[in-house]
RNA sequence: GGAGAGGUGGCUGAGUGGCCGAAAGCAGCGGUUUGCUAAACCGCCGUACCGGGUAAACUGGUACCGGGGGUUCGAAUCCCCCCCUCUCCGCCA
């Protein structure tokens, strides 16, 4: 969430800025709360002096033999007035936390204008997509010629946007996610973490699921949990409500399922493995100090970059605008593969900087030089999705007879297989 | 899931109704002494919010002893609910 006194104190530039997301912004009823409450808090506190200051007289009349009966009258009734504020304060204090829950993180200056997806910059390509010399098939005639995707069956079991991956699918599948997971940890300097899959209300508010994006989670009310949408949730809230002492940046990374309902987005980009309930991700989340946290996100970037030009594959980098960026974050890179079966784009990677928004929610902060309390940064970033990767990998890789040679990085994850032909794979 | 024991500041750990935001020790920070390291000695050493002050230093106040509620003039301390940890039993990959 955003720094109330931020608001209170720069409310143009804070309007300003949420107006370039073409965010309604409700701070009219938040910094109206916002001084009532200040205002019911100084005069509770002054009341609550009295209190304390006439208990203490009480006490020491009551030790020295005297009659204290007038007295504690006086002060009871004192004590009514500062539970009827207490209560107020209460009341207000939820009404501005729930409205401040709501107000989405202000855009970085560097962040572009524009209202929709395509006002979004492309900042670099890496490659350019190629046309093949023979008419190139989906993932999804290559996965069922191949034998390794099965949907029929996983619809049986769950529903649609389940995969099940088979055989030599299923092994492509763990072995990039080890491959990835390796990069990061050898080579980036990513310590790993392996986390619950599932979180609580607090830990999904403190990242900023919660309120707003309700609707998109699976929710378990027996034990009122959360299936994580992302493994941002846990690996973030690892921190939660700490004053971190060690140094900064730390940084980390975990594999992680990731669940996501996908609530009203059917029939769009939905065949396959592009868009679906359950997929597979690495994912890096970055703890590090304010001054540093945009050249933090350039290496994230370049982290997860990394990961798609050891595979070779084409891929172009975003500049998300203004009016595409998520709601917690403050500016964000899309990375988006080429997939010649869809003829498209395909988002596999997502990093963002959140400033102290993430961090405020979730109370994750840290000493400065001189030994003051401030509120850490947390970035994030995909490293990357895996289905959509594989969907790249299946449709890039494939030859004209019907066979994908997979990229060289992996073969040694593979156990030295380096291409998948119809009727390697063991079936069903 | 059942029974019992606990949850106090970065850590260890005292405190069972007012003199407690909390002893003591360790760690940390500053200083004195010191050939260096070490030791000794002195001082400092929680967070949030409201106010004063230059959004610094500093300063007045309020709250916080797992979380929430209650009793009381007054709660770390008494009562209730919840969460977590440990031990034993049960179940189990």
């Amino acid at each position: 969430m955003l720094d109330i006194k931020l608001i209170r104190e720069g409310e143009a530039e804070v309007r300003a800025a949420l107006a370039r997301r073409g965010a309604a912004t409700h701070l009219d009823a938040l910094l109206q709360a916002d001084q009532q409450r200040r205002r019911l808090v100084t005069d509770v506190e002054s009341l609550k002096r009295q209190r304390n200051t006439a208990s203490e007289e009480i006490g020491k009349l009551k030790k020295a033999g005297q009659d204290t009966a007038a007295k504690q009258v006086a002060v009871k009734a004192i004590g009514a007035q500062i539970a009827a504020l207490d209560d107020q304060i209460q009341q207000v204090d939820q009404e501005l936390n729930s409205l401040l829950l709501m107000i989405p993180n202000a855009p970085h200056t560097s962040v572009p204008d524009g209202k929709s997806a395509a006002d979004n910059q492309v900042v670099r390509m890496h490659g350019a997509p190629q046309p093949l010399a023979f008419k190139p098939k989906t993932h999804l005639e290559l996965g069922e010629s191949l034998g390794i995707l099965d949907f029929g069956r996983a619809a049986r079991m769950t529903g649609a946007g389940f995969p099940l991956y088979v055989g030599l699918g299923a092994r492509l599948e763990r072995a990039l996610v080890q491959f990835m997971l390796d990069l990061h940890v050898k080579e980036h300097g990513y310590t790993e973490v392996s986390t619950p899959f599932v979180c609580n209300s607090a830990a999904m508010t403190g990242t900023g699921q919660l309120p707003k994006m309700a609707e998109d989670m699976y929710y378990i009310p027996t034990d009122d949990l959360y299936l994580i949408p992302t493994a941002e949730v846990p690996i973030t809230n690892i921190y939660r409500e700490e004053i971190i002492e060690r140094p900064l940046p730390i940084y980390l990374t975990a594999y992680s399922p990731c669940f996501r309902r996908e609530a009203g987005s059917a029939g769009r980009e939905t065949r396959g493995l592009i868009r679906v309930h359950q997929f597979d991700k690495v994912e890096m989340v970055k703890f590090v100090e304010p001054e540093t946290s945009y050249r933090e996100l350039e290496s994230l970037v370049a982290n997860a970059e990394d990961v798609l030009q050891r595979l070779g594959l084409t891929y172009r980098v975003l500049a998300l605008c203004a009016g595409d960026i998520s709601f917690a974050a403050a500016k964000c890179y899309d990375i988006e593969l080429w997939a010649p079966g869809q003829q498209a784009w395909l988002e596999v990677s997502s990093c963002s900087n959140f400033e102290s928004f993430q961090a405020r929610r979730a109370l994750i902060r840290y000493r400065t030089k001189a030994k003051k309390v401030d509120y850490v940064h947390t970035l994030n970033g995909s490293g990357v999705a895996l289905a959509r990767l594989v969907v790249a990998i299946l449709e890039n890789g494939q030859t004209a007879d019907g066979a994908i040679n997979l990229p060289e990085a992996i073969v040694p994850y593979m156990d030295g297989i380096r291409r998948l032909e119809p009727g390697q794979s063991p079936k069903l």
